[in-house]
DNA sequence: GTGGTCTCCTA
DNA sequence: GTAGGAGACCACA
């Protein structure tokens, strides 16, 4: 190198992290791979390669390297422990970028530089210096200010992402003080981001006066006495020894060993052909295109490079993204020391395991440890348990259960909980695992007139339960939990918050929705081979169960520590299994986030009427008593109306109606279609068994059930949500379902009215108007029905006139019942015998109605036949988001087993990409609300599937309603612009039927 | 008491 | 034709 030569040294750790923030809509290549950050760098260089006149840096590179971080571990830990202790670990989509760049860098014929033990910052400080000792120039491509220390009148920096050239002036301008002094600027200001401590207090404007009088750090801090200002004065004098520490972690190093010198930098010619296969690889167009013209290529004779995915590289899936995952939440912590063998940054090619090698490596270990429980052990005093929560925060992860005395989780009280933690034995597969039990609230059955005595030799609650918290809020500690929801409403209910978490059952879910279950105990025995003990084993069952609390805590210990052990290692093989499958993105953002969303719905509960209930049980109990006199005398006997059995007789025996039908165990069908039927041909006693049953199951189900629910403290009933229990990624909600509350009816709907609202507040509806149809319209990309919804027509009348050639203007209601039939048939993965049955007419009208459709929409039929070829080849179909929904016997040798599976996969998309929208919508809603200081004051109740249901002050209303409304309708961005808006519909009054 | 079947409520 | 949960009845343990 000589005057003259031109060095460019580009921090390539630091432009990732720029760019990723800078460039907000995120890129992505077509299979989720995100690139952002890699794109602008192949810019960047091409740029500078090419016509650097173009940029501020006016001049074209001699000589050029890129630097990286090797790891987080450099001498400057050695120096200050605490040093970069505040990094939180990269974000999940930028670490793939690490590698890419190192990969883009070679693809380029460029060297690519780290050394163990420094920044890239200190590598690119001794170069520079270097450099410059020859007479040569030297850019910096960075923008970093623990940079610009390094700036003379021939090193200057360049900051790419503003195109704008920063020297001596510029540092001035920007800080205050000249380059040189940046160093000691730094040593005062400190920096939180890297935990350099600084002097508290100071910060640049103050530090760049002090500096400016007293020339430097070091006049500064011998003559701190003489500063008036009393507070500062002392501040400098307490922290004079953090200053000097401070100022050794900003001074760059210029000593950095270094493996390639000066001269082997120098710019080779580009190899067009291989940068070209890279630049194919991901699918960068633009770029692929100007490099082919300036090496006269032709581009599409060249094969995409096979582009070898580093450590995490595919842990995505397609483009997911603006919904703000929980801060670190489940993230991989990074911990000095942690037992998570997946490293949180890139590795160097070549080393450790892919994410699809360690799931399979990890498999095959857990499916072959055994079980020891001799080694779990009872924690029964402070002194040990805060060794256990010690180890638990220093290798950063831990697997935690609670055991309470019930399966609702609002009324549970907590008993004990178990912990199990994966020792670091440097082993990637993580093999060690131990767990323990803390028991907190066991009884020893010795009964007084008071319940159970309290067992000995338990920590106290009021001693456990601070430390519990400590740990379940500690974000550094990554808390593990099968079905965590649960715990996480119980341990709300005590005051705690817990923060990072994965939940094992919903990362089986995501991974495979569709095949088994996603249970502790199935999942054990699936992966782990091991069936753990049964909770009627310890606690017995039947008229014999007693709740955990008087379970023998010896016995509990093995039940409980045994249950964290086994969610420890599913997390072991399924965390691993996630990358590898490219579903984090759907983990982390459509499940994880959801959790406590919905445990707060769960608490929060609402208000049902009881008075109008029982008033309403009333009413039906006297309308059936009269039916059922009624029965008995057109049926000349008595029985026992709902049984099926006994009423098929009556009516195809006894009376010998004709047109019934036979259920698959050949007994007579009775359902209410059959029926309708006979009414219909002029029979009574069927019409009245029709009405009767409404009658009965309202009352049953809803007006005589629902009561049973409301909870004893609040008064309010609090329905349990699964996240994991359908395939298509819906929710589910239980005891009581609140997704199946009568609407239908006219007597079903008064039951809605029972649902209220709590004095000076409104009850807000808001639902999708056609949310599937929408969807179908986008992913079947049919022009009719986007234009139609574009337009804001009526679908079912559009469908109807296309198929029918019938105006929409006075179309018969007949018609267009048809015509919604179809749609809906449509959505269901239609079948002529479906329709027919539906619609009351025979199979072949209905088979020339479903080929009319396909003629009229051709593209409905090319997207039926994709869905089921793509679950046929791949054994699965998703949803826009991404979700996986497996069909494993799509490919059954039976028919109708394969028939079945086929409509459901053409279903799957459709239901499933509408749950992942209002999904997302109930994510965004809570933050979006609070930033109109709506937090807690609009409180979020039910979901119904497309429809969600708040509570609210009277007065917040008007303000609220559009939030939601907008939240609802732009839930599919800005991860996916669809091809269809998305309409929400939002009432408010004070009970629920008259807001929906 | 448990589990299967039938029926019916929702989107 | 898709996806659920639940109550009543009834046979079996």
């Amino acid at each position: 190198m000589k005057k003259g030569d031109h060095l460019f040294l580009i921090d390539g750790s630091g432009f990732i992290f720029r760019a990723f923030h800078a460039l907000p809509p995120l890129t992505r290549k077509s299979d989720g791979l995100p690139v952002g950050a890699v794109s602008g760098f192949c810019n960047m260089l091409w740029k500078l390669l090419t016509d650097a006149r173009d940029t501020s840096v006016g001049v074209t590179p001699t000589h050029l390297a890129v630097i990286f971080d090797y790891s987080a571990k450099t001498f400057r830990k050695d120096l200050y422990d605490a040093y970069k202790a505040n990094r939180s670990a990269p974000p999940d989509e930028l670490i793939p970028q690490f590698g890419l760049i190192r990969e883009a860098t070679r693809a380029f014929n460029l060297p690519c530089i780290e050394t163990e033990g420094f920044e890239a910052d200190d590598i690119i400080a001794t170069y520079a210096l270097q450099a410059e000792a020859t007479g040569a120039d030297v850019t910096i491509v960075s923008s970093d200010k623990d940079l610009m220390q390094l700036v003379t009148p021939n090193i200057h920096m360049y900051d790419s992402m503003k195109d704008k050239q920063i020297g001596i002036p510029d540092v001035i301008e920007k800080w205050g003080v000249s380059p040189e002094k940046m160093i000691d600027l730094q040593a005062m200001t400190g920096d939180s981001v890297d935990n350099v401590p600084g002097i508290p207090g100071v910060g640049p404007k103050t530090a760049a006066q002090l500096l400016a009088e007293y020339g430097d750090l070091d006049t500064l801090l011998d003559r701190a006495h003489e500063i008036k200002q009393e507070k500062r004065r002392q501040a400098i004098l307490e922290n004079a020894d953090k200053a000097r520490l401070s100022r050794e972690l900003v001074r760059l190093r210029s000593d950095v060993p270094l493996v390639l010198g000066l001269d082997d930098l120098v710019l080779e010619v580009q190899n067009g052909p291989k940068l070209i296969g890279f630049l194919k690889a991901l699918q960068f167009t633009t770029l692929t295109r100007r490099v082919a013209e300036a090496c006269n290529c032709d581009a599409s004779a060249i094969e995409a490079a096979d582009v070898k995915v580093e450590w995490g590289t595919a842990a995505h899936g397609p483009d997911l993204d603006a919904v703000e995952p929980e801060p670190v939440a489940g993230g991989i912590p990074d911990v000095e020391g942690a037992a998570v063998p997946i490293p949180a940054t890139a590795k160097p090619a070549g080393k450790g395991f892919t994410p699809a090698e360690l799931a399979k490596a990890r498999a095959e270990a857990f499916a072959a440890l055994p079980f020891d429980h001799s080694t779990y052990v009872t924690i029964r005093d402070l002194a040990t348990l805060d060794k256990w929560i010690g180890d638990a925060r220093a290798t950063g992860l831990v697997a935690f259960d609670t055991e309470t005395t019930s399966l609702d989780a609002m009324q549970a009280e907590l008993v004990g909980f178990s912990m199990a933690i994966a020792d670091n034995d440097k082993n990637p597969t993580g093999l060690k695992t131990r767990a323990a039990y803390v028991p907190i609230g066991h009884r020893n059955g010795v009964s007084d007139l008071l319940g159970g005595g309290v067992a000995d030799n338990q920590i106290p609650m009021r001693d456990a339960l601070p430390r519990l918290k400590a740990l379940l809020e500690d974000e550094s500690v990554l808390k593990v939990a099968q079905d965590l929801k649960y715990d996480y409403l119980l341990m709300k209910r005590y005051g705690v918050e817990t923060k990072s978490f994965d939940d094992t059952m919903l990362m089986s879910y995501v991974l495979d929705a569709g095949i088994g279950a996603h249970g502790m105990d199935s999942l054990s025995e699936k992966f782990l081979g091991h069936k753990p003990i049964a909770y009627k084993d310890i606690a017995g069952s039947g008229r014999a169960n007693v709740t955990f609390d008087l379970v023998d805590i010896d016995r509990a210990t093995h039940y409980a520590a045994e249950g964290a052990d086994v969610t420890l290692r599913l997390w072991m093989v399924l965390k691993p299994r996630l990358a590898a499958a490219k579903l984090t993105a759907v983990y982390e953002r459509l499940e994880r986030p959801l959790l406590p969303v919905l445990a707060r719905m769960e608490e929060r509960g609402i208000t049902v009427d009881r008075q109008i209930l029982s008033r309403l049980s009333g009413e039906l109990a006297q309308g059936a008593a009269r039916l059922e006199d009624e029965i008995y005398t057109l049926a000349g006997e008595k029985f026992t109306i709902g049984s099926p059995k006994q009423l098929g007789d009556i009516l195809f025996g006894k009376m010998g109606l004709a047109g019934g039908n036979k259920t698959k165990t050949g007994q007579w069908s009775t359902s209410a279609s059959v029926l309708e039927e006979l009414a219909t041909a002029g029979y009574e006693l069927p019409r009245k068994i029709v009405d009767w049953r409404q009658l009965t199951k309202l009352k049953s189900t809803y007006t005589d059930a629902l009561p049973g629910y409301v909870h004893p403290q609040t008064r309010r009933v609090h329905t349990s949500y699964s996240l994991a229990s359908t395939t298509t990624g819906r929710l589910s909600s239980s005891e009581p379902n609140l997704q199946n509350i009568p609407v239908r009816t006219l007597e079903g709907r008064k039951i809605r009215t029972a649902f209220i609202s709590v004095p000076g507040h409104k009850l807000i509806s808001a639902d999708y108007s056609q949310i599937e149809l929408r969807v179908l319209a986008h992913v079947a990309e049919i022009p009719q029905l986007t234009q139609a919804f574009a337009e804001g027509i009526d679908i079912h009348a559009m469908t109807a006139s296309e198929m029918f050639g019938v105006p929409v203007d006075g179309m018969p209601t007949e018609v267009r019942r048809r015509a919604k039939a179809i749609n809906f048939g449509i959505i269901y993965g239609i079948s002529a015998f479906g329709l027919a049955n539906q619609l009351s007419i025979e199979r072949s009208e209905a088979g020339d109605y479903i080929k009319k459709y396909f003629e009229r929409f051709p593209g409905i039929r090319d997207y039926m036949d994709s869905r089921k070829q793509m679950a046929r080849d791949k054994g699965y179909v998703e949803t826009i988001f991404g979700r996986r929904i497996n069909y494993p016997e799509i490919r059954s040798s039976n028919p109708s087993v394969r028939a079945f599976n086929e409509r459901a996969a053409i279903n799957a998309p459709i239901q499933g990409s509408a749950a992942d929208i209002i999904r997302r919508a109930m994510i965004k809603i809570e933050p979006a609300l609070a930033e109109a200081g709506l937090a807690d004051r609009v409180r979020m109740l039910l979901q119904v599937h497309d429809e969600l249901v708040f509570e609210v002050e009277d007065a917040d209303v008007e303000k609220a309603m559009p939030i939601i409304v907008s939240v609802m309708e732009n839930a599919a961005m800005p991860a996916l612009e669809m091809r269809v808006p998305l309409k929400v519909d939002a009432r408010a009054a004070t009970n629920w039927e008259e807001a929906h």
